[in-house]
DNA sequence: ACAAGATAATGACGAATCGTCATAATAAAC
DNA sequence: GTTTATTATGACGATTCGTCATTATCTTGT
């Protein structure tokens, strides 16, 4: 009378083997090259078990932002655990949000396609909601930070303005700065010329530096923080990163 | 013995008229909705003929970037002429690009998709060239425009930066806020509760500050200039907007 | 006029893609 | 062993892209 119904996590389980298998394709052969067909293909099991699990190839794209993004909060938490001051913490955040994008571009590229093309009204409802529900959890304790700065004193709250805006405008620029510098260096010749981390420790010290965030740019050797923010709280990543690149070489 | 060969003048009237309708498709049924096959039923051409114009459809999809960059030159070079200080003419840009932006989203949404996806590998290196070249032209005023107001010590140029990257910080913060901001809402909760002028003119004014560039933020009232610049230089687009906006609350 | 010859235009075609759905397999309960 | 609801399968139709052999067109020379 009662057949066989997938406990919740065999489902997962089963999502998670889908997409480390999606991840492997879109590796190797960059993300036009993921395909439903391919991906079925190096699957034991068929095209109608995927579409049980993913609405649409967007869906599965969604789902690994997801996963990705549930990674970066793991790395926001701990770079504000820092030993520093409060706007050493603040940009921790930001280094680590670049180092896991060194460490994972193509989870990183995922991601900004997901965010610009609307890969998300493509999407299933179900993925949607789980996409907000984790973005809220992480940016929360960020939250907290500009706040506990500010109201330390440490920070200037500009007129207008409130913390969540703060916030925004750091995480903006770090996603500008990002996104243009980690595409095709063909695209623009300026760009060629730009070293993503060096552009990133500017723009966030502008914008620190915009919001009275002490000490300022020139008040501090912030590169020095960059690198023992490496050091401290990132080296994993920057092994994985290091590796990367010598594989890079050998090919 | 010498056959018909196309000026470079009817060569360049068809690929506008086929980039026309391009946009055309974008416009009613998005990006995703551009395909050669509709795009040839269209026009009053072949496929082969549109492929002897275009190389793929990431070629036509950065031609129609091109073209906007073109128009966002003209647009900075507008904004340039502001009756106002240095501070005001260089936000200025930023408002011109976002009304633009505004004024045409589908072209944004081309641009971004072009940036960040890896179109530009897949066109032809003739567009890729024009594209570059372009790039660098609506550049080089704001370069200039950043370099005099610092010589003339309304902005400090940080230790360890120079002009250009003071420009890009600039530019990477404007398309963050701005690719943030104007895609899908539900991608993200707190980005429902943002609006892209307020933000934009948040994150400029950080970064302005972050540069000591005279009058700082607290010592003027931005907003105003903001007006200011919309009916004094972009009054065309504003239109444009409020039509567009009316347009789609009559749908 | 007309023939010749080079370029441009055509659209049928193959390959690949997505998502669906009728059918088959499976496992649990009786 | 039978029943029954769930899950799995992969062939299929609908689209898509880009190609290329074939056809049409235009200019020049006689």
């Amino acid at each position: 009378m009662s057949p066989k119904i997938f406990s919740p996590e065999e489902k997962d389980a089963r999502e998670q083997e889908m997409l480390g298998c999606a991840k492997l394709i879109i590796r190797d052969e960059g993300l036009a090259g993921l395909t439903i067909d391919k991906l079925v293909k190096q699957l034991p099991y068929s095209k109608g078990t995927v579409y049980n699990h993913f609405s649409s190839k967007e869906d599965i794209m969604l789902a690994i932002c997801t996963e990705h993004m549930q990674q970066i909060g793991e790395i926001m938490a701990r770079a504000l655990t820092f030993n520093g001051n409060s706007r050493e913490k603040a940009l921790a955040v930001h280094v680590g949000s670049m180092l896991n994008s060194q460490a994972y571009p193509d989870d990183f590229m995922i991601g900004v396609s997901v965010k610009s093309a609307g890969c998300t009204s493509k999407a299933s409802e179900f993925r949607r909601l789980k996409h907000q529900q984790i973005e809220m959890a992480f940016l929360a304790p960020i939250f907290a930070h500009f706040r506990s700065a500010a109201e330390a004193g440490e920070s200037i709250v500009p007129a207008g303005m409130c913390i969540e805006q703060m916030a925004f405008s750091c995480w903006s620029a770090d996603f500008g700065v990002q996104t243009l510098l980690m595409g095709d260096n063909d695209a623009c010749s300026i760009r060629s010329q730009l070293n993503v981390e060096t552009e990133l420790l500017n723009s966030i010290n502008l914008i620190h530096d915009g919001m009275c965030w002490q000490p300022l740019a020139k008040d501090f050797d912030w590169k020095a923080s960059v690198e023992r923010i490496k050091t401290e709280i990132f080296s994993a990543e920057v092994e994985i990163i290091s590796q990367l690149q010598t594989s890079l070489n050998t090919l």
